[in-house]
DNA sequence: TTGTATGGTTCATTAATTGAACCATTGGTG
DNA sequence: CACCAATGGTTCAATTAATGAACCATACAA
């Protein structure tokens, strides 16, 4: 109902202009909300003039706007209507969002959504726990594949270009000291992500943290993303994991039944393993 | 904090790559979520190959995903991770949506807020009140300025570009008996809502329905926007219409306050009138 | 079988993008 | 104050990329 072609297109270096101007927008993030016309040409490596066309492109759109003193760019309001029609039609957030709260409320640590791209995941939806202690994540953060349990997840059940996404990596970096830096390991483990339906991430994104994710999937049979619960480290023993595994599980199966997606049949969702 | 430049550039018709491939974006709408190729070609008046290659950039970006079987197009994923950067750094709709709710609350009617455009306007927040008769409005819909409070008064208080967008216009179409067409009644009550600070549309968006609405600013001087209530023709007399201009005017203060703006002199916030 | 749709491709022609050099301002520094 | 080095923004000839008519392959209906 609701399968997606995998472009995948990476042909090199598709010097269009199009992409050249969607491609600025995704210098705009948490870390740097604002950007001068000539630091953001700069950044892109295009040349000024090129850069203010295109924004004054995007401008008209209302994907940029210019704040009007420091003449600084930032994301506009196109996007929010945009989302917001998009979800009307296809209420994938939406639906993320209620399960994430039914998931944080069951295990009692913070749950999170997040889309795959072709590079990293992108959240869409987190629900913090009513608790003292909990992990917090930013809500528009990108999470890298090698480093994050959902980045095993998606590159073990996601297209091919994900998993193709980590060959192309000349170096894996390290987040913390127990980052996989190592292309080998990572490849092991997504293959025991693949055996068992869920992946962990001990400490390898944040300290003091530990992620569990699983993936769902709409009716394309490859995963469009992944959800997880991170929790403090010292928290979680086999008891504690086995009930949040099965929590995974659950709103695993319901979200991909949501989105018309089936789990496909490898994926055995047995959380003895 | 957060004003912004008044492009309203509408200088011809700029036929650039990237205009053309944003314009497509726009054709998605909750009464046509997925178009085919010829289809979308035909509807923006582009040819087929353009149209594709447009498509294609988009689906690059995540702006555009494609229907395995079908083939169809619709509305990707980028929007709903640009759309929370966007709100993580200036959190518009969230301000909105909070003071909607509180809105809806305190009139028991629905409560809902559009961001302007160059045409017409955006709905970015909607909450119904808990009762059984109550207006309901698409979560994302475009709002025509001339049969709207929430036009009326974008047109009021925004930008010189939301007026212009008036005198563009051909004819006004009507959308119920009541619909204002002609252009110098328009005007007039472009001028009343100068006035009093509000703007009333009686019946003349959707039948039995009324709209009260009022302009809310950043720090730029000029609307962004309006927030308006609807309530059912019937339940409206003197008594809740006072009740419901007093909450809009205490809304309109709060959230321009939090958006960093300042309400303009000449709109004095007297229920009064 | 034929006709008319569809999605998608090709490539010579055409029209738009590009970027170095330019100007006007601003802000910091000796 | 004068100077320097940024900044945002503009210009226009050279260049590069977008364009679209004609083309396939396919699917469905009469």
């Amino acid at each position: 109902m609701n399968s997606v072609v995998d472009s995948s297109d990476h042909s090199g270096t598709s010097a269009n202009t199009i992409d050249k101007a969607l491609t600025l927008l995704e210098f705009f993030s948490l870390n740097q909300t604002r950007w001068g016309l000539s630091e953001l040409a700069r950044a892109a490596g295009y040349d000024k003039a090129t850069t203010l066309r295109l924004l004054r492109a995007l401008i008209r759109h209302q994907m940029i706007e210019q704040h009007a003193e420091t003449r600084k760019y930032q994301l506009g309001t196109a996007f929010l209507t945009l989302a917001r029609v998009r979800e009307a039609s296809f209420p994938l957030a939406t639906i993320l969002q209620e399960k994430m709260r039914w998931l944080a409320e069951i295990t009692g640590e913070t749950a999170h959504a997040a889309l795959g791209g072709d590079d990293f995941l992108r959240t869409v939806a987190v629900v913090e726990p009513a608790r003292a202690t909990r992990v917090h994540l930013d809500p528009a953060d990108k999470l890298p594949f090698h480093a994050t349990a959902s980045g095993i997840i998606f590159m073990a059940f996601g297209p091919a270009s994900a998993y193709r996404g980590l060959e192309r990596e000349i170096s894996l970096p390290a987040f913390t000291g127990y980052t996989p830096t190592c292309k080998e390991v990572v490849s092991g483990l997504i293959e025991s992500a693949r055996e068992s339906g869920f992946a962990i991430a001990n400490q390898t994104f944040e300290d003091e943290t530990i992620g569990i994710a699983t993936p769902f999937f709409d009716d394309s049979g490859v995963a469009r993303g992944a959800i997880a619960v991170a929790s403090p480290a010292l928290r979680i023993d086999t008891v504690a994991k086995t009930r949040i595994i099965d929590a995974l599980f659950t709103a695993t199966r319901d979200v991909t039944k949501s989105l018309g997606g089936s789990i496909p049949g490898l994926f055995t969702l047995d959380p003895s393993k």
